[in-house]
DNA sequence: CAGTGGTCTAGACCACCAC
DNA sequence: TGGTGGTCTAGACCACTGC
């Protein structure tokens, strides 16, 4: 009796995780398997539905299978530096170290612009995490430039693979004409930036949802049809509660795990 | 010219968000659904692991099709409240909040035994987690139970839907004959018992993954075999770097999503 | 028992890629 | 152009559920 889908993914898995077929190489092609398991073309395709699902192995058409190069990586979410070293959705320094150990080297690009925010970041900026529930009061200048942005949009890569998207929104009135519009934001980054404009980000918040990607998400990290990603959307606030940056980090799932570490006393 | 299963999908998931499925209804088998798009059952099948996938409906063999009765929920993971008031893995204020507000009530189930704790659990509660890296000094009685744990599962219910699982372990050394072992744990519930022993938690590490459930979790979270879970392992420490508690979390990926709010300031 | 989804097949045509 | 996966079919048998 030949195997099903199930067993046949089993054993596909055991090859991968033994290294008979090695991390970005391509897995023979379906046709192949089909033979060589004595099963239709269809099933051995299920079967890989489930690999891809896990993330083990992605297929592109016209090209075939390939098994993921890259083992899980770690993102601290809350780091222990000084805000001046965290910006969010940057290579840090404990994710270029770990890359670094696994003989991968980070990079990342940077496309900065000045455009209308989205509906959900409009909605951060203008919604102040004030205790009592109350607003700011908005200068002239900022309510010239509401609903504008600067954009920055950070691809990043280990070796030659991408591994993460991170979008990060600023309100125009504050970031125009600074080094945030830059590309090279500068010693310490955008947080540093926004901290000498008198708006150091002191005040986090992390929204962890999982999704299929979008289209443009999945050509860019090369994401199978079947994977998902983690959305993080990231809001910093200034000691007065004005949100100073939006964050929409993407990261492929199977890719990463994420660690948040605090404590409840002042350490 | 048919339908593609993707145009099915998109039909059904149109459908279902405009209430022509309902919440908990059973969608039309898939030989209805087959007829009624004029295309084969396994094109309708594919449509359907699709949903599945994203949690929009939850197949059983022999019954049918439901459509998802809840919401996506939101899981606050860092608290405001006093130490005394959280409890990982335990359904919080927030939570049963917003529950009411959708008209749901939350409630809890809890298991307590005393067992050889996992071997990453072990580790956990041996790692201590000191800045200089150095190791606590042991007291006989915590090496005569080294291995041995204080077990709570926890399962929790929104409404009759199960949305969580929560395995808490807690060295034998320290939780044996306290309240901890019992069922209810009293005002404050375990972190304040902790706390009244000595071992208050002030430093929280959570780390998410996401993977498949296991069996036992799928029959459970009455999981569909497409869908994923958050897999979340809390460990919190006291003062002194000992971990006094792991908890094994385990949610829907599709039912929730994660809050972290914090500050870098003390606040 | 009838109804449901799970799985499988053998063959087909198509879209996309690299050469 | 040849190779790869994407998708589809018509029919089949099985496993599980609820009556």
């Amino acid at each position: 009796m030949p195997l099903g889908y199930h067993a046949i993914a089993g054993e596909l898995r055991a090859r991968i995780e033994r290294g008979t077929y090695e991390p970005g190489s391509r897995l023979p092609a379906e046709d192949a398997l089909a033979r060589e398991f004595d099963v239709s073309r269809q099933t051995v395709n299920k079967a890989l539905l489930r690999l891809r699902a896990e993330g083990l192995v992605r297929v592109e058409r016209g090209i075939g299978t390939t098994v993921r190069e890259l083992p899980v990586m770690t993102t601290e979410r809350i780091g222990r530096q000084a805000p001046a070293q965290r910006e969010a959705g940057e290579a840090r320094g404990a994710f270029q170290g770990e890359l670094a150990t696994l003989g991968y080297t980070s990079r990342s690009e940077v496309e900065v612009s000045r455009e209308r925010a989205p509906a959900d970041v409009v909605r951060a900026f203008e919604d102040d995490d004030l205790p009592e529930g109350g607003h700011r009061r908005r200068s002239a200048r900022e309510r010239e430039t509401a609903g504008i942005a600067i954009v920055r949009r950070r691809k990043m890569f280990a070796g030659d693979v991408p591994v993460q998207l991170a979008t990060g929104y600023y309100p125009a009135g504050l970031a125009e004409g600074t080094e945030i519009e830059q590309q090279d934001t500068g010693p310490g980054g955008t947080y540093s930036r926004l901290a000498e404009l008198g708006h150091a980000p002191v005040r986090f918040r992390e929204r962890i949802r999982l999704r299929l990607a979008t289209d443009d998400e999945a050509a860019f990290l090369r994401l199978d049809t079947e994977q998902r990603v983690y959305d993080v959307e990231r809001i910093a606030s200034d000691s007065n509660g004005r949100a100073v940056e939006v964050n929409m980090i993407v990261m492929p799932a199977h890719q990463w795990q994420l660690v948040y570490e605090w404590t409840t006393e002042n350490g």
